[in-house]
DNA sequence: AACCCGTACAACCGCCTATTG
DNA sequence: ACAATAGGCGGTTGTACGGGT
């Protein structure tokens, strides 16, 4: 309130714009491995010249585990339609009241889409969407308070489902890529998967995974490097610098096949996160078929 | 093929609130 | 009680992409 305010961070020499594959593999692998316990300080923790801000919202809008993926269903846009109606533009709100919602991605679909569709909906004096209980709408979202630090995928009990008849609760099915995705390096990692969210301390630490694995080494950056190549082929990304050089580190040679095959398909601005969804059966590499493949 | 335009959505910015010392 | 700081929110912008001309 009219407080001098010192920048969020030190915005020289930070980069800015899309997010690499390298960068989101390093930002997946600190938080598994610690956790966010400080946002400022994780850029730096990570090894990433980003601003802790911008790492933040990278996690909660994208690269969450619970993050619910793919179009919007009918029945979602009618909850933001009923919501937006009494809530106005409390997107954080209305995302606490569908899993896997992020605000941004909410506030991006009535932008886009919904506004219009209200908007017509108004000039023709059609109902915009199908009713929806007002009990639904209210007891999801009276609880969830400004800075409450409660996201909607630490939120196990308020789930509500646009076509709930009675008890207005049900479970919105955990289906989507990105949570076979963490579900697949969890259970590699022997960690315990949910469905919900992850309890980022219960994540084991990346050399302790290794440890029986014939890419474990008793150096900590060759451990680090083969680490993210692990997570990067798991990810089915491009592999990265680290990711090569863990590979050569590993086979011995540079210029071996694998390698180069690897050093080829280097794409900087790709994201794995932006490709279609696809089969969960995609995660099924174990640390077995990585030692092997290197 | 080149250009234009609309759409979708990731990311940034600035402000506000909660927390902490 | 106050100030400093971090986290969170909502508005806005930038840009990639697809379809139409």
């Amino acid at each position: 309130m009219g407080r001098a305010r010192a920048p969020c961070c030190e915005k020289v020499g930070l980069k800015k714009g899309s997010w690499s594959p390298a960068e989101d593999v390093r930002l997946i692998a600190h938080i598994q491995k610690h956790g966010h316990g400080n946002w400022r300080t994780l850029p730096q923790l990570a090894g990433l010249l980003r601003c802790g801000k911008s790492c933040r919202l990278r996690w909660i809008n994208y690269l969450r585990p619970d993050i619910k993926r793919g179009n919007f269903t009918k029945e979602e846009e009618n909850v933001i339609i009923h919501l937006h109606q009494t809530l106005g533009n409390k997107w954080s709100k209305i995302a606490s009241c569908l899993p896997g919602r992020t605000d941004n991605e909410i506030k991006n679909i009535w932008n886009t889409h919904l506004k219009k569709r209200v908007a017509l909906a108004e000039k023709t004096k059609e109902p915009p969407c199908s009713p929806i209980s007002n009990s639904s709408v209210s007891s999801c979202c009276q609880s969830g308070s400004r800075g409450s630090g409660v996201r909607p995928a630490e939120e196990e009990t308020s789930r509500v489902h646009p076509e709930s008849s009675a008890d207005d609760f049900v479970v919105i099915p955990a289906e989507d890529n990105m949570m076979e995705m963490w579900n697949a390096i969890s259970s590699s990692m022997s960690a315990q998967s949910t469905a919900n969210g992850i309890d980022l301390s219960m994540v084991p630490e990346p050399c302790d995974l290794f440890e029986d694995s014939p890419l474990f080494s008793t150096d900590k950056e060759v451990n680090d490097n083969r680490w993210i190549a692990y997570l990067e082929r798991e990810l089915d990304l491009p592999q990265t610098s680290a990711a090569l050089a863990a590979v050569e580190d590993y086979i011995g040679d540079p210029d071996a096949e694998k390698g180069g095959a690897m050093a080829a398909e280097i794409d900087p601005t790709s994201s794995f996160f932006s490709k279609r969804p696809r089969s969960p059966s995609h995660f099924s590499l174990s640390f077995t078929d990585i030692s092997m493949a290197m």
